[in-house]
DNA sequence: AGAATTGCTTGACACTGTCAAGTCATTCGG
DNA sequence: CCGAATGACTTGACAGTGTCAAGCAATTCT
């Protein structure tokens, strides 16, 4: 995870985190058998690092709904940006295999995270709503993958993610929490 | 272009392009001057169809505004899924560089084309709405990423394009069209 | 005590991008 | 019309990659 962190992509490979261990050129790829698995383990730990920082960053927002729920995505936004190498890891890399029962859990906790944040927003009474929690998740992974990807590119290039909450506002335009 | 297609990115390698086109093995690398060049070239070209797929989508939906954003939305949509090599080539690899002068205007018009289909729901007499665009661009590209990516993903996972007109209403709710 | 399993190490293989040097046809200058 | 120079490669080599078979020492099990 540090070779990625320092050095993209490209700099993890199973040698060098062999050299990095002190073990052996082959080591890595008896342990996680092969890169795959190393992809999948390093995934695991670090959809569990992303719940945890959009869990502390709601919880950081007080008590409003809607404040919560820019929290969450703040967090989303904050992690994507700093860890660059594990988002693209988690969320692309063709390679992890994401049906893991190392990934599922967290996941899924990541999602939930979420999609709980959505649930004032929705119906009254209602215990979920698809639609919209599928707009702001696709709105806020959209928005990190265009803004914090490679520089020069076209599109909206959206670099302060100070301005994320009135996007989020777009989407919930017409909703009000209860309270 | 047809390797990616068929093999995903692991199967672009400038060995197997070269075999491909009956050339030695570092003739591709003189020619794009290596494998980032020749990402670059690709780049640029997917762009290119990208927008024509948005522009073809866009006129066949009719004259209704509405209708025309959904059509540029679906050709965005349906090339992100039928071309998934193309797609990450364009948008995800760190080996292109996306300042290059063939590729700037290819992906200005692909930005353009969204930009315009969303002018009719800017504020009257506006001649943009950065913020309205931000959020489509957003949500239509995370949603291509989230739906069309590995499958086993957590998340909404939307595999049916045919919801994301509701969830651009989502986004387009209290605003509308003149005429 | 002997056997099997675990956790590696060593060595090899095929494949990758890159680069220096060579080759050969075309083009250009006098 | 001939020599030089440029363009478009080819050939050969190199370091680095993931993967796999074989070996090997320590631990665990019977």
């Amino acid at each position: 995870m540090a070779l990625l962190n320092d050095g993209g992509m490209a700099a993890l490979t199973l040698r060098r985190a062999a050299a990095r261990a002190g073990v052996s050129h082959a080591a890595p790829a008896w342990h996680f058998d092969g890169l795959p698995g190393l992809l999948t383990a390093i995934a695991a730990r670090a959809f569990a690092d992303f719940a945890g920082r959009m869990e502390q960053a709601r919880d950081a927002a007080g008590p409003d709904a809607f404040q919560r729920l820019v929290g969450v995505c703040q967090g989303y936004l904050d992690f994507a940006r700093i860890n660059h190498g594990l988002f693209h890891v988690m969320f692309v890399s063709p390679q992890v295999n994401r049906a893991d029962p190392a990934i599922i859990p967290q996941a899924m906790r990541s999602y939930m995270l979420l999609r709980d944040a959505c649930l004032p927003f929705a119906g009254e009474g209602a215990t979920e709503d698809p639609l919209l929690e599928t707009a702001v998740w696709s709105m806020v992974h959209g928005y990190a993958t265009l803004g914090f990807g490679s520089p020069g590119q076209a599109g909206p290039n959206p670099q302060t993610p100070a301005e994320f909450p009135e996007l989020l506002q777009q989407v919930l335009k017409g909703r009000q929490a209860p309270g």
